[in-house]
DNA sequence: CTAATTATTTGAATTTTATTCAATAAGATA
DNA sequence: TATCTTATTGAATAAAATTCAAATAATTAG
């Protein structure tokens, strides 16, 4: 038996998606070539940077959340920026932002489970230039990318 | 003429997309039935929520995004889980999440600009049983929703 | 352990959808 | 107004998803 569907959320997680074309003219009552036309024309635009697949993430053992506070020391590896998208590069870290206020950058987390989540912290995040770090564990995800779960 | 795109970009905010089983096929070098049997096999048990659009904020006018992180006062309309499922409806949240430590409570938004938010936050968050509101304004946006910016 | 049952893989045929193209219309510009 | 650009749309084509049936693999029951 081939195990499929790690590759597949692997693969819908960032992309691999498409408009549905048809569906969308059947409900806007509009003739598909015209949902084609200003579809291509969003995509062209860059304003649409992708499709994807939203999960159920309990159901993809991805069952942990949390949103995670950083500071950063001000001399050494200076650039929050640069060490954001860095971070971004990880599959595990769903969004990096720079922030205001007490904290420089928050990032959003999803492991397995909180060991997982100790380990991702321990050799991600923890690291030269990092000086403090709070995490908010999500105890119940309501919403999530625009859709509720 | 007809404002398609606006119309568009609401609908593909939540859904309205679908993989692209032709191309994650040849992608895993697998015929695009087995693909297809398996991604249905996800979806029916639920694993996928949604397929849907990443947009880049900035170019539909949704530049302005802040974490809020929200206090209740624990006598007045009591349940933060309803409160979460009640914010969670308005399109401008991205994410609604219970959380553990000095808050109760933490939301995504996103607005055309800094006013726009004030007008959010005056009409939407605040409310009864909300005591505290924190935000934190993202001044860069790396990453979201697993896509790069 | 073996038989029976259930789940998965796959190619061929069919249906549906996306895409291209060309003509027209609408809007913008000079 | 005349000209150029952008948007809409139907018809034709190309591509993709879906269905179906058969074969294979995995699991369960006896």
């Amino acid at each position: 038996m081939k195990d499929i569907s790690q590759k597949l959320i692997g693969l819908l997680h960032r992309g691999y998606a498409t408009p549905q074309i048809a569906r969308i003219a059947k409900r806007l009552k509009e003739p598909s070539t015209t949902i084609h036309y200003n579809i291509k024309k969003l995509e062209n635009e860059g304003q649409v940077k992708a499709y994807k697949a939203v999960f159920d993430y309990k159901k993809i053992e991805q069952g942990f959340c949390a949103y995670v506070l950083l500071n950063f020391s001000p001399d050494e590896y200076g650039d929050p920026e640069r060490i954001g998208r860095e971070l971004a590069k990880y599959e595990e870290i769903e969004s990096v932002d720079i922030i205001t206020g007490d904290w420089e950058m928050v990032i959003k987390v999803r492991a397995n489970d909180q060991d997982a989540y100790y380990e991702f912290v321990k050799s991600v995040i923890s690291r030269k230039g990092v000086s403090k770090i709070t995490t908010l564990m999500s105890l119940k995800q309501i919403k999530t990318e625009f859709v509720e779960l």
